[in-house]
RNA sequence: CGCCGAUGGCAGAUGAUCGCUGGUGAACCCCCAAAACCUUUCGGGGUUCACUGGAGGAAAGUCCGAACACCAUACGGCAGCAUGCCGCGUAGAAUGCGCGGGCAACAUUCGCGAAAGCGGGCGUUGACGGAGAGUGUCACAGAAAAGACACCGCCGGUUCUUUGAGAAAAGCACGGGCAAGGGUGAAAAGGCGAGGUAAGAGCUCACCGCUCGCGGAGUAAUUCGCGAGGCACGAAAAACCCCAUGCGGUGCAAGACAAAACAGAGGAAGGGCAGCCGGCCCGAUUUAAUCCUCGGGUAUCGUCGCACCACGUCCCGCAAUGGCGGGAUGGGCACUCGUCUCGCGAUUGCGGGGCGGGUGAGAUGAAUGAUCAUCCACGACAGAAUUCGGCUUAUCGCCAUCGAAACUAU
RNA sequence: UGCCUCGUGGUGUAACGGUAGCACUAGAGACUCUGAAUCUCUCUGUCUAGGUUCGAAUCCUAGCGAGGCAG
């Protein structure tokens, strides 16, 4: 089941423009938890699974933002391969996720990654 | 040794696995590439591999500047803003920063002294020009808050009353002198002592303070001594202001370059469509469409600015400038002048190389991370966005050097 | 990234450097059989820290926070 690919994560496969973010938050469907709120829009052109992550600025300062973006890119780069092709993903970090460690902010990830039904 | 203070430095380490991003090199693929097919160099892009670089002392706040870029070359004045003890150094606008000095305040300690206080040592702090240019302010209280207009009070004088034999004493009123004492206040008009006086007063004198003048020391800020004035001169400039000095504005989202589509200008070719003239073929004309060129300004997964070299020295090459010398040619009797060419050494600029020394992040949705293991002092504040200095603020801790007094030991 | 403005009770706002006030809100009381309205009283504040000053919401410096503008 687990392809022998790499557990690369370059930058095609993330949300770059702010239309696509915009997309996002128009057309898809939003789970929202304590530490994070998973915005997902299946689209139809692409088989590629791409992400985009939200840390704005009422999670705490610019080095707080980067340790939280960092561990939600980690995470989502270590669980690329269980999740569904075609689709767009946002990861929006709540306040709480400033304080929250790594696995925390895992084990969030994947019941509402469940929740969306977007694992393989 | 501990505590405290000042200055300087460090900012968890090592390993494994998986990643992100910049650079260099190699392999492969794509574009370039042609109206069909093939295709090179240069150039551009992608994937993989190898090597290698990858946050800070504050990267922060944006409080001051500088470089750099553009705008009217930005000069003079007004306004506005900033700065304010002195000297030197540095950055070269004043500021700032470093070192040294002066003055003031505070704290501590030592000496002298009955005390008040004075002097010395060590240290900390100081937005430390001007209130003897002007305007305004100083609530309440207080007589009075800045040209002393005196409430209680102190001391004389005059009239009257009372007591008293009288001298005289007391009291009321009027008109004077004074500012010692009380009282108010944050602050009361030099302080304190003596003389003096009706009572008082720098009225006079000693000491201290203040101001001015002269002289000495010092580059200066300032300080010391002498003399004079007799005190006029309260606080606040972080109220306005005055004096001196400085400042053009905007900021890398500055700016430079490339550049599609639409619209514009000019031209070419063409004889097909449309309008119009003509009865029609057809012809003339106009406009649009096609192609080419042009300029301005844009979109942009654009490029640069922007990120390993600014620095010193030596060598080589190229270009420019003027100098000296040789040759050719023209004017010219000649001295000499003009032009061309060659050589020599010099200056400047550009490029390359060696040596010395220093340094190494660089994105454009924005990289520098995650997990695990071991060790220890058990990890704080916190993330580059044009660059560089200074300031301020946040911060778990560790290391080094130096140090006054007191305590302990010797 | 650069620039600008502003911080006063729970809310909206005043106040030459001299006792921080007004309105609404909240609480208590009065009136009423009860409630509303009305009347009286009370509570709650100068963003923080330093400085200038006899005295600071006001003046100065530093910080913190909020809002806005340009592209």
């Amino acid at each position: 089941m687990q392809p022998p690919s790499s557990f690369s994560f370059p930058k095609f496969r993330r949300l770059t423009r702010a239309s696509e973010y915009q997309r996002v938050k128009r057309e898809g469907s939003v789970r929202t938890g304590k530490l994070l709120t998973l915005g997902v829009v299946p689209v139809q052109d692409s088989d590629l699974c791409r992400v985009g992550f939200v840390t704005s600025r009422h999670v705490g300062g610019a080095a707080v933002r980067n340790r939280v973006r960092r561990r939600l890119r980690e995470i989502v780069r270590q669980h690329q391969h269980h999740l569904r092709e075609g689709i767009w993903i946002v990861l929006v970090a709540r306040k709480d996720a400033a304080t929250a460690d790594y696995r925390a902010l895992e084990d969030e990830w994947l019941r509402l990654a469940s929740r969306a039904s977007i694992l393989l």
